[in-house]
DNA sequence: TTGAAAGCGCTAACAC
DNA sequence: GTGTTAGCGCTTTCAA
């Protein structure tokens, strides 16, 4: 239709007869105005094709529409099928609606490009794909006093976290193992600076205590951030008797079956595998493995259509959990 | 600092006693200006953090300052490391700017959501972080005269593509497995909708001429969608005869690698095999797998550089290939 | 070398 | 119910 020619509501006006305050209430559904009036500006700039100005738009009422979308920049982290799944879950609810999606990279220790993108107002609100027990993200984004909110939970307080209920879903797991029969349960966690793992600890923990078991030290093999770590934790839990291994997510369970089959041990035979979290990494595993599966994509659609409110001043909790399904497979016996 | 208040290009000028040209001038370095003037301003506005409002500077120079990053929104597809290793890539890049980047998901026969941030005159240009040869998102593009490049290549004319050089690497890859002492080489790759398939294909093919092999049907397993298509392929390959099993990319290669091991069948003993492409749904695996070897990251530099380029008028080769590596490993022998 | 003023395209009081 | 007008914060002629 019109090449080049960008066509503005001041054209819409004018070839309406009309001022260009009216066109804007036909679209913006805002003011009064009289139906015939509006359906003949809707009319027209349906077939025109016409698409106001975002810029303009913006610099008027002091809006945006752009969201960011904040994930970890560590190359062995971002390209987790969590965050894309996710990712994905935010874009279907803004494709519903004026917003779109701008990507920060952040780092455990510098969201300098986080704080570029707030600075600049290129946003109205920001989703943060992670959360740390230590998070100097929610902190800089609590100081700047700008709408955002969190996938997966944080110890600060005021903020708006959605999250899957880790704590229910791993007490839940656990309790569901030792009543398989497993007596030595052991966990294998990765960096305790993520809160998610502090949760999952937690869940796990508390799933002992119901089945009358005390945690103690000798369970848990926490904090390991390579593959060599993971392999070395494996190593002792064999050594100390363990009858199933938990694995606090797919990546270290990836690791824990690779080690185990390098080593001859057989799963679900000579020991258990249980891991907290359910991935494609694990998809074409066998014997598959019993895990805690969740919903990446409905968390990441909670947490747009979340902060969307927020933008617009809606209140919400600060606590917002999401179900989970347990999966028992052959991995464990 | 300054609370909420938001600091403008007027507040700047009022507080040096200058005006708003002067200001304007001092930040984006054109037009006359005086060395000392132009170093108060800059230096005001270093101390005082002030950040000039894109929707404004948007709006009077018709700019968005930001580019759309398209990744398919299959929820198999997008997931891929490679996609996120390129938008790093991308995201190293946009940093060093003023650009931001967008995200859109496009499908193979929808790309609505392209065309709306497109239309809405969000972005100054888009990568296309895939091709395909039936690309309907391209010929959107051209049709748009929007500026925008390819990560992939394209039968369509006058598109900016960056891409590794799959055709040679293919190509050697597939002689030095020939002079490894294979002969029945088999092929089994994907949807040929996709052009890097098309394009490693044409590799394979001609690796083999050059070993003095003509290409033929039962050598080639291709358009395989879904696991299940993959291990029919691999069953039929080996029932064939197949000495080594070429995969075209690492999801079939993992695939390939599982059904062989589900079925007993040894590598490199009973067969080799090897994968047009390396990642890290390989990395963990024994033997390690022969494979190409490429940088998504580089390239998504490469791309975004490209593109910022094209924005500002340069004119770009419409091909630009980067480099790889054989890694030959233990999967063949 | 610097400044005044006119937009960029849209929204929102405030009239009528 | 509709129009007038004054900005939103920046860039860019055109004068000075």
């Amino acid at each position: 239709m019109n090449e080049n020619k960008n066509i503005t509501i001041g054209d819409v006006a004018k070839a309406l007869g009309v001022s260009k305050t009216t066109v804007s209430r036909a679209i913006s559904g805002k003011g009064r105005i009289g139906d015939a009036t509006r359906q003949r500006v809707l009319d027209y700039i349906e077939v025109n094709n016409y698409r106001p100005n975002p810029m303009a738009k913006g610099l008027a009422d002091q809006r945006k529409y752009n969201i960011c979308w904040a994930i970890p920049g560590d190359s062995n982290v971002y390209a987790l099928p969590f965050f894309q799944k996710c990712m994905a879950g935010v874009c279907e609810v803004t494709m519903a609606t004026d917003y779109d999606i701008l990507i920060s990279l952040v780092y455990e220790d510098n969201i300098s490009h986080l704080e570029r993108i707030v600075e600049n107002k290129k946003v109205d609100g920001v989703i943060l794909g992670r959360t740390l027990v230590d998070d100097i993200a929610v902190r800089y984004l609590k100081s700047r006093n700008i709408p955002f909110v969190t996938v997966g939970s944080s110890k600060e307080e005021n903020v708006i976290q959605i999250d899957n209920d880790h704590e229910n879903a791993c007490k839940e797991l656990t309790e569901r193992l030792i009543e398989r029969g497993y007596k030595k349960l052991v966990l294998i966690g990765g960096s305790l600076n993520h809160m998610v793992n502090v949760t999952r600890q937690k869940g796990f923990e508390l799933g002992l205590k119901t089945a009358g078991i005390e945690p103690d030290e000798s369970m848990l093999f926490l904090g390991n951030e390579t593959t060599e770590d993971v392999e070395e934790a494996a190593d002792k839990a064999i050594k100390a008797g363990a009858e199933c291994i938990v694995c606090m997510d797919d990546s270290i369970c990836r690791d824990v079956i690779l080690k185990l089959r390098r080593d001859g041990i057989c799963i679900p035979e000579d020991i258990g595998i249980a891991s907290f979290y359910d991935s494609d990494l694990l998809a074409g595993n066998q014997p598959q493995v019993t895990a805690l599966k969740y919903d990446p994509q409905k968390l990441g659609n909670m947490a747009c259509n979340i902060l969307l409110k927020l933008i617009n001043g809606e209140s919400i909790p600060d606590k917002n959990l999401m179900g989970y399904e347990v999966l028992i497979k052959e991995s464990t016996g």
